[in-house]
DNA sequence: TGTACATCAGTGAACGCGCGTTCACTGATGTAC
DNA sequence: TGTACATCAGTGAACGCGCGTTCACTGATGTAC
C-alpha cells in the first residue's frame, strides 16, 4: 500500500499528539508505547519508523508542544488581547480541570527535570522564547529585571495551577487560582515596586 | 531472630525515609521496591510485613515528609527566623541542587495530582497545615486574604524551584531563584496593595 | 502493453527485562509445662 | 532444668504482566525494460 503524499507526516503528527495527550494526562513514565500506538490508530511495531526512542519522541513531543503554546500566546496578543487575558486563561477553571490539553511546563516539568540533559535543554529553551514574549508585559526598571519578573511571573502561574490541581476540593482550588490572578497581575503592574 | 523492642518501628523509619529520598529524587513511577528495599538494606519479601502495597507507601511518605517539612517551618520561627529566611532558604541553590532531601511537594506535586484521591487528600491536608503557618506573615487586609495571598506565596516557591532545576545553565538559575524571592518577599510587605 | 522488481508504511509476534506481589521457609528468641 | 512449641522479622525464589525494542514479513503502488 503507497500513500498519498505528506501520509508519513501526518501519522507522524497523529503519533505526537496523541503522546502530548497522554503525557501530560498520565505522565510519560505511565505511558506505554503499545497503549499509545493503538491510540493513534496504529500497531507498536510501527513507532520505530517513526521515532528513534521513547526518550526521542518525549524530545520531540516537548519541543512541538512549547513551541504551540508559544504561538497560542502570540495569537492572545496579536488578537488585542493583553497579559492580564494571558493569566486569567492560564489560571482558569478549564485549564485547571483538563491538563491533558494544557500547558506542558505545568503538567510535566518535575519529570523532565529528572531526564537527559540534552531533553532538559530543549525545554529550557523553549522557556526562554516564552519568557522573552511576556517579559515586555511585566514591571522592571530594566530589560534585565523584567526578564527575572517573567520568571517570577511563569513561577507563579506553574505553581498556582499545580496546587490548584492537586486539591480535592473545588472551592479551594478556585480560591488558589484567583489567589494566583492577584499575585500574577501585580508583578505586570508599572507602579510596583519590585 | 528476635530483635529488640522498637526495632520494626525502626526499620519501617529507615524504609520511609529510603523512599522518600528516592522519590524525589528519581519520582514515584522510576522506583521499585526491590531496589527501594536493598537501599534500606533488606530483601524484597520483608515490605509487605511494613506496607500493604506500593501507594500505600507513598500514602505513609508523602504524610510523613510533609510533617517533617511543616516542622522544620516551625523550627526556623521558634529559632528567632522570620519568613524572609523560610523564602531564602526554599529558594536557595542548596535546594535547587538537592530534590532528594528538599520539598516533597516541589519534587513530586504533578505526579501526586494523578494519584488516587486518597492520596491527593493527605497531600492537601498538610499543605493546609503548612497554609496556616505561613499566612500570619504575609499580607493581606483578612485571614481570608492572607490564606489566599500564602497559597500564592507557596505557588512562587515550588513554581520558581522547578523552573530553576529543569533549566541546564547555573547562572539563569540563580536569577530565577532570585527573582522568585522578590517575588515572594513582596508578598509578606504589609504595605502592599493586593 | 505486460512483466519483474524496488519501495516503504505498517503488521504483529517475539526478545529479555524489571515490575509489584505472593508465599513457603528460616532461625533466633520467648513461653508453657 | 529441660523440652516442645509459638512468635515473628526477614529471606529469596517464583508468579504473571507490561515494558521498550527488534525484525521478518505484508501488500499496494511505483518504476524499468
Amino acid at each position: 500500500m503507497r500513500y498519498e503524499q505528506g501520509h508519513k507526516d501526518a501519522t507522524r503528527q497523529r503519533i505526537l499528539d496523541e503522546a502530548s495527550r497522554r503525557f501530560k494526562g498520565e505522565g510519560v513514565a505511565a505511558v506505554g508505547l503499545a497503549g499509545l500506538m493503538q491510540g493513534a490508530g496504529l500497531t507498536n511495531g510501527a513507532f520505530y519508523a517513526h521515532f528513534k526512542s521513547k526518550q526521542d519522541l518525549v524530545d520531540h513531543v516537548l519541543a512541538d508542544a512549547l513551541d504551540r503554546r508559544n504561538k497560542a500566546v502570540v495569537q492572545i496578543f496579536e488578537g488585542g488581547g493583553n497579559i492580564e487575558a494571558v493569566i486569567r486563561g492560564y489560571l482558569s477553571p478549564r485549564h485547571c480541570a483538563n491538563a491533558e490539553q494544557g500547558c506542558v511546563t505545568a503538567a510535566l516539568i518535575s519529570e523532565v527535570s529528572r531526564h537527559p540533559k540534552s531533553t532538559r535543554a530543549i525545554h529550557t529553551q523553549k522557556i526562554e522564547s516564552f519568557i522573552e514574549l511576556i517579559a515586555p508585559h511585566v514591571a522592571g526598571k530594566n530589560a534585565n529585571d523584567r526578564r527575572q519578573a517573567a520568571y517570577s511571573l511563569f513561577g507563579i502561574l506553574i505553581g498556582s495551577l499545580q496546587l490548584a490541581r492537586v486539591g480535592t476540593d473545588p472551592a479551594l482550588s478556585k480560591q488558589i487560582l484567583e489567589g494566583g490572578i492577584s499575585a500574577a497581575l501585580h508583578l505586570t503592574r508599572k507602579t510596583n515596586d519590585i
